[in-house]
Parts: structure tokens; C-alpha cells; sequence
DNA sequence: TTTTTTCTACCGGAATACCGGTATTTTTTA
DNA sequence: TAAAAAATACCGGTATTCCGGTAGAAAAAA
């Protein structure tokens, strides 16, 4: 059946937003907006039994994280195309989205008119990119590291440092020797490659790696 | 005139968001979307000539801090109700909102009713949360200092610390005595009541005042 | 079960940050 | 224009972090 219609389903915790995108997108006769749901859970069991043809994609979410959502939602259903559409303009968390097989990512304050064009691209197979994203992926500048891979403990004191506890009180907190908080610490710095302590609480809230 | 239209601004910098209230607030008869904008010089300019019953604003955006800006709104036209729209949900970020004499706070993830029970109410005189605000706002626990007022220096060199760049390091790219800037730094210590710079970046950048 | 990773712990020295002051000049606001 | 706020700069002392190693034990993965 050529002529039917582009199913879309929206995933995002604010309203709004749904309502907005529901309604610009049913305006143009070939979008049919399938489903809409504020949460991961929804999500999955909706795509387990109905076809999507694009899936809009919040990258925050009440009760998951939308990089992985995409990762479950392509293992599930391959044939979908996933496209982010977030607030977070961070490099990493950018081409984890794409490392995780999306068709592309906009950030929410892309125009109407690019939102519709990349939906259309993304189904005829590209990878598709806002100009903002597009800068922030070619800009050749700055360390790139992949985003480090912190143990449980690493974590863990991650978050005490970032409350300004000193590595003293850190030890104490967990029944631990000075000294290892330190090496934890070094260890820390080296994967981030951060000069100190206050650079590794940016970098580690910008990578939403503590908090949230 | 007693049936006349009431005027609702919106200020977000998101294309969709902006859409989406439109399209809903337009579809009730009482209400007429007078302008939308995507930052705060455009929405000063337009209240200083045009009237605004309804400002629905968001904390974000590209050249303003939407805090502040409910400030300069009341301060040019008093007779608008000033509604915060946003995704942030620090305490001390929707206390200072009021504080700036905003008629309310919702968050981004609001029901569609609620919003315009919220602005019904807020044209009525009263000071309206959403649901999840409300419980925000009645917690009591944790410290909450005021959001302090940081200076242009010292927002800068804050900026500059977050980076992890050392006192030496920042005197040198401004051109001051690395004194000056420890003077500074301790002054940031003492108004955030952090313990050292770590919690001082994680603090300022809950509270947005670094990045964007 | 071997291999790899993680967690633990140590050392010493250099660099940096933190604290509690004081004080002059410049800029902004009332 | 007078008063308040911001920006500049200094001192000495202490606390803490940062850096470069090394290394054994425990846990997880291959």
C-alpha cells in the first residue's frame, strides 16, 4: 500500500511539547502521530506490538535515559527510525545517540520547518542533524574523550567530592584510608582528564554521570 | 471593555513549545497569543509599546536569565501577571521568581489543564504552582541560601574555575594579581557558603549561573 | 580457571587552595 | 554628589590536593 501514512510516535515528559508536535505534525496529511508517551516503559510496550515508522525521542525522561531508550527500542525494532530531540547539546552524549543507531538528533529549539525536513530525511535514510548539532559534532576543538567509564566507588566519590568533601572526610564517610580516596581521586582525574577537582565536578555534571 | 481578549506574551526559546502553546491558548476563545519570543531583548521591547496581561516565561534562554528578566517586566509594566515556565526545579530558583514578583511557577512537564487553570488563576490574583512545585517549595529541608548575586568578575572567574584553571592561570588571561582573583574565589567561597571550589562549581552550575 | 578489572593502600614532594584579616581605588546607584 | 558596591591588591599561615610512582587482595569477566 504506497500511500499510507508516516507513523510517528512521540516520547517526552512535557505535554507541551506532545501537544505541539501532535498537532503540526497531523496538519500534513502524510504524518499519522501513532502514539505519544512521557515515559520509557510506555514506550517499549507500545513498539513490542504496534509499527513505528519514527520515533521522536526525549533524552530526558522520568524513569530512563533516552541514549539508552534508542539502543532498546532498535534492538526491538530495527526497522524504526530514531530521532533525538533534546535539550542536551553535548558532544558525547550526541554520538552516543548515534553510536546507539539513531537517524539523528535536534535540539528542541529547532525551527518547525527543520523538524519536518529531518523527519523526512531520516526515513529516506539519512542521519540527520540541526545546524547547532552539526556545529557541535564538527567543531574539531577540545579533548573529545569518550565518555569514561567510572566504577561504582569512582562514582560514588565522584558525588561526595562534588558536595566539597575532603578526601579525609570522604574515607571516613566509607571506612576507607585516606589514601585510597586519593587514588580514587587520581584515578578520577586521569579518566576525565581533568587538571583538579573542580573541572571533573563540571565535566561529570555536564556528562550527567552524577546528580539527576 | 469587558469581553475583550485577553493578551498572553510567550518567551521561550523553544520553536515547538512556543507552537504548542499557541495553538492550545488560541483554541479558547477568551485568549489571544499577542506575541511570542525567543529572547528577552525582543520581549522588553514589546511590552514597552504593547499591552501583556500574561507573560509565560521560561528561565532559559539564549540572551537572558528569565529570573531577572520577570524583574525588568514588572519593573516596566506592573499590571502583568508574570508566569514562569520552565524546566528547572531548584528551590531557590522558583523563591527568587516570586521574589521578582512572578505570579507563579509551572514546570515544563505540567498538564495542559493545569496550565490554563494556572493562568485563569494567576488573572485572578493568585500566586499558582503546579503540583510538583508545590511540593518543592513546602519541603523545608537542606540549606537554602538566597541564589546570591554574583558580580560580572566574579561570574567570570567563576566560569574560569569551573575549567579548572588555577588562580595563577586566570590572573594571567586578565591581567590581574593572582591575589585579586584568590580575593575574588573567597568571596565566591563565602556568598555560595561553599566548603572549597568543587562544591562551589556544583552549586553555580545547579543554579545556572555558569554555562550556557 | 585464568585473565582482567576494581578496590584497596602506601610514599614524598610540589603546587594550589583556603582562611581571616585589611585597605585603596573605581564604578555604580540612590 | 554622597553613599554603597565592586574591583583591585596584599600578608602569613594552614589545609588539601595533585603527581609520579608501586603493589597486594578481591571481585568480575572471559
Amino acid at each position: 500500500m504506497e500511500n499510507e501514512k508516516i507513523h510517528i510516535v512521540i516520547v517526552d515528559d512535557h505535554p507541551i511539547v506532545i501537544e505541539g508536535l501532535r498537532l503540526m505534525l497531523n496538519s500534513q496529511p502524510v504524518f499519522n502521530v501513532a502514539g505519544s508517551f512521557a515515559s520509557g516503559a510506555e514506550t517499549i510496550s507500545f513498539i513490542q506490538s504496534e509499527k513505528a515508522d519514527v520515533i521522536l525521542l526525549d533524552i530526558t525522561l522520568p524513569d530512563a535515559n533516552g541514549t539508552e531508550l534508542c539502543r532498546e527500542i532498535k534492538k526491538i525494532s530495527p526497522g524504526t527510525s530514531v530521532i533525538m530531540f533534546s535539550n542536551r547539546s553535548e558532544r558525547s552524549i550526541i554520538m552516543q545517540c548515534i553510536q546507539n543507531g539513531a537517524s539523528g538528533y535536534l535540539l528542541k529549539n529547532t525551527s518547525l520547518d527543520d523538524l519536518v525536513l529531518s523527519i523526512r530525511g531520516a526515513l529516506s535514510g539519512d542521519i540527520v542533524f540541526c545546524n547547532e548539532t552539526k556545529q557541535i559534532i564538527s567543531r574539531p576543538n577540545q579533548k573529545d574523550i569518550p565518555i569514561p567509564r567510572v566504577t561504582k566507588r569512582e562514582r560514588q566519590i565522584l558525588q561526595m567530592v562534588a558536595q566539597g568533601k575532603t578526601s579525609n572526610m570522604i574515607a571516613e564517610e566509607l571506612f576507607l584510608s585516606p589514601l585510597t580516596v586519593d587514588t580514587h581521586r587520581k584515578n578520577l582525574l586521569q579518566k576525565f582528564q581533568a587538571r583538579n577537582s573542580t573541572e571533573l565536578i563540571n565535566l561529570a555534571v555536564q556528562l550527567q554521570l552524577i546528580e539527576g
